[in-house]
DNA sequence: TCAATATAGTCTCATATGAAACTATATTGT
DNA sequence: ACAATATAGTTTCATATGAGACTATATTGA
């Protein structure tokens, strides 16, 4: 039997697996509060969350901005709509196209679960030094840039 | 109706999402790899990696190592035994579990990957200056051990 | 000893997923 | 004008997923 000769890639040190095992575990956290409290995905966390910074976006454009598929979207949209969270207006320009607002109640969801999503956050982010929660939110932007590109 | 009141979260400063929003295109375009060239899942990829780090593994302890559910180690398991890639040999001190090896067959899948997969991650941290890589290496592994406790 | 409990790994089931087909509408080029 | 093409959003379909049931085996404690 041969051994492992050339290159070989230790999966502690490797950058993507790290990167998506510690996002794995960020994601799996996080979302037991959308869940168990709220009964949101973070799908329909993610349009809540685009919808609260910015009212009257297309389906479209949340799906540009959080890269995720259409059907995602259109999924999560429908969920909410359903819940009453938010409505949609057919674009009088465009009628294959509708903008979405939040409702009221869908207004107070977010403010309900936006302070503990950022308290969580405040507790992830604890562990690190001064400056390090800014370097890392840098080299996040880099990546993020570079890794279309390849 | 009310605008937002009070704490708002901005997305692309929120570590969480930005964190998952990487890892997910970082997860895709490494995948393509795998998928197109070899028919590999990114779980078989795991697993074939632990592998070639460390002959003899208990598929427990790929779960555990990597953080995929038993059922996905399983699975990645039985399509690598079934095209050849590794196979299991029962421990004769305890009839339930088997150690994992890989085949000639496998270790020679993985010095085919491990190159191009490496080759990738340079390319992805080519964007980073000097310090950035290691700096983003020790900050992964403070936040890999404080989204546990949270 | 042997009943109760724990563990390794597989399988089932209900749900989530992305790709691609699809519907309806809009835009472009001749 | 109108045929060809493009786009917004929904739905379908085949596959992937994790939770938990399940089988077989091992360990613990009375």
């Amino acid at each position: 039997m041969q051994n492992i000769q050339g290159e070989v890639v230790q999966l502690e040190q490797f950058v993507p697996y790290r990167m998506v095992h510690l996002a794995a575990n960020i994601s799996l956290g996080l979302s037991k509060i959308y869940k168990d409290e709220f009964d949101i995905t973070i799908a329909q966390w993610r349009v809540l969350a685009q919808l609260a910074a910015q009212q009257k976006l297309y389906s479209k454009d949340i799906s540009n901005i959080t890269s995720m598929d259409k059907s995602k979207v259109s999924r999560a949209v429908k969920t909410l709509e359903s819940k009453g969270y938010l409505y949609k207006v057919t674009d009088k320009k465009d009628n294959r196209a509708a903008y979405l607002s939040l409702t009221t109640q869908g207004k107070t969801l977010y403010q309900k679960i936006a302070p503990k999503a950022l308290q969580w956050e405040r507790q992830l982010i604890a562990v690190l030094e001064q400056g390090e929660h800014k370097k890392l939110m840098e080299i996040l932007e880099k990546l993020d840039k570079q890794v279309l590109l390849i």
